[in-house]
DNA sequence: TCTGGGGTCCTAGGACCC
DNA sequence: TCTGGGGTCCTAGGACCC
């Protein structure tokens, strides 16, 4: 039996500011996105004077009695090095360390004697050492412990622990809490669910595993089991390569003339080099995109183009490429408001591609090497090929088209895949 | 000739996450 | 006037092929 514990940096990048800052303690303190455009962290405080989460700060510091509150422009230098500290303890503290993003990182907690005790012992390092306040929840599937750290932070005199690795413990949890709540269902899934009648977690885990399906595909479906204690996301300490690398930016002023639109996507595309250097990645594609603003009543545009990139390009070309395709982006007489420059297809040079299976990574392949084995002596070659296209591209798309005697080998596969 | 089943590759867009 | 900047995965559908 699996356990994983979530740990999650309390108001993450407002605890990185206090921490450098002890008279921001016990204030209301927001931080704000790139030309403080909107807020991306608040404090406790700052959360009961109402300022909600992506508010433009513009219109939001305008409301009255909002007078105390101490806004920052952000610095992510400073929290990707809390970041770090914040791992280090955990590693030096918890048998397996696995970062979801620069606040949250997963714990493997399999096989230790007292998790819960653990889990305190880790809380109050972390907030010594690294100076940042967490919660942790715990739950046999990371989605179990999301939804558990969940309750931890919302029970505000709670001890700052949640622990859902029993069923007593979910079945007494789960009428409580609410759709929302769960980590991958967003308010599209949300409100699929309420015309059905299902609000909370404990009436969507009592769905029929088909309906889900059905109703948020194989997503929906993975989320469902997951609550139900099966394990469909798989912990791993190294995480993959990433894919694709962006640098985008809102103007902070409309763009009218063709050498600043230019000027800007030479900038994105420079740093976007510098980034897949840093990562020690080449890429093979790009994609320039502009774009009018998308709130105001400006006529719309937006344009993109993605092309092929020679993976040994230095800078100097990357740049000429990015700025050929602005140039063929660009028409007069709009009002730009945005621009990016993104980079694709991503990998390490040294890396050859694979003859089979080329667009997963080698963990995957290998566990789906096995499971195609085991269900290859129970059905065929035709399956056998049906269900390698179906994994390169998608399984849903593959599973609907397959009759039904084809499904259950895909069902099987994805599983198989999964642990 | 017509019809159908199967399949690949690509793109746009949706949904979700932090 | 001012409205973030990253990411991932899935689905639908067009164009094309045998």
């Amino acid at each position: 039996m699996t356990l994983f514990a979530l740990v999650d940096g309390n108001s993450f990048y407002c605890s990185c500011e206090r921490a450098f800052d002890p008279t921001l303690r016990g204030k209301p303190v927001v931080v704000l996105s790139n030309n403080d455009g909107c807020i991306i962290a608040r404090t406790q405080e700052a959360k009961d004077l109402g300022l909600k989460m992506g508010e433009p700060w513009h219109i939001a510091s305008k409301r009255p009695g909002l007078s105390s509150v101490i806004w920052m422009s952000s610095n992510y230098a400073l929290y990707g090095d809390m970041s770090r500290r914040m791992y280090e303890v955990l590693s030096a503290n918890a048998p397996a360390v696995e970062p979801y993003s620069i606040d949250e990182m997963f714990l493997d907690l399999t096989g230790v004697p007292d998790p819960l005790l653990l889990s305190h012992r880790i809380r109050d390092l972390v907030r010594q050492i690294a100076k940042i306040p967490t919660c942790v929840g715990i739950g046999p599937t990371k989605t179990i412990a999301k939804l558990a750290n969940k309750a931890a932070k919302s029970y505000r005199s709670g001890t700052g622990v949640c622990d859902l690795s029993t069923e007593d413990a979910r079945a007494a949890a789960y009428p409580g809490i609410d759709i929302s709540d769960v980590w991958g269902l967003g308010p599209a899934s949300g409100t699929k669910l309420a015309r059905r009648g299902v609000t909370n977690v404990a009436a969507f885990v009592a769905l029929p595993q088909d309906e889900v399906r059905e109703l948020l595909t194989v997503v929906g479906a993975r989320t469902h089991a997951e609550l139900k204690g099966v394990n469909c996301i798989p912990f791993s300490q190294t995480p993959p390569t990433r894919k694709s690398l962006a640098v985008t930016r809102s103007f902070g002023r409309a763009v009218t003339e063709k050498r600043e639109l230019e000027q800007s996507i030479a900038s994105y595309a420079t740093r976007a080099a510098e980034k897949l250097r840093r990562h020690g990645l080449v890429a093979t594609a790009m994609q320039v995109f502009v774009r009018t603003n998308e709130f105001n009543k400006d006529p719309k545009y937006f344009n993109q183009a993605t092309f092929d990139i020679e993976p040994t390009s230095d800078t100097l070309s990357l740049v000429k490429d990015a700025l050929r395709a602005g140039r063929r982006l660009w028409r007069p007489g709009f009002r730009y408001a945005k621009a990016g420059v993104v980079l694709l297809d991503l990998a390490r040079p040294q890396e050859r591609p694979a003859d089979f299976f080329p667009s997963i990574d080698i963990e995957k392949r290998a566990r789906l090497m096995s499971a195609l084995d085991s269900v290859n002596m129970r059905y065929g070659r035709r399956t056998l090929t049906l269900a390698c296209a179906g994994i390169q591209q998608g399984w849903s798309m593959k599973r609907q088209k397959l009759s039904p005697r084809y499904t259950t080998v895909f069902d099987e596969l994805m599983l198989a895949s999964a642990r």
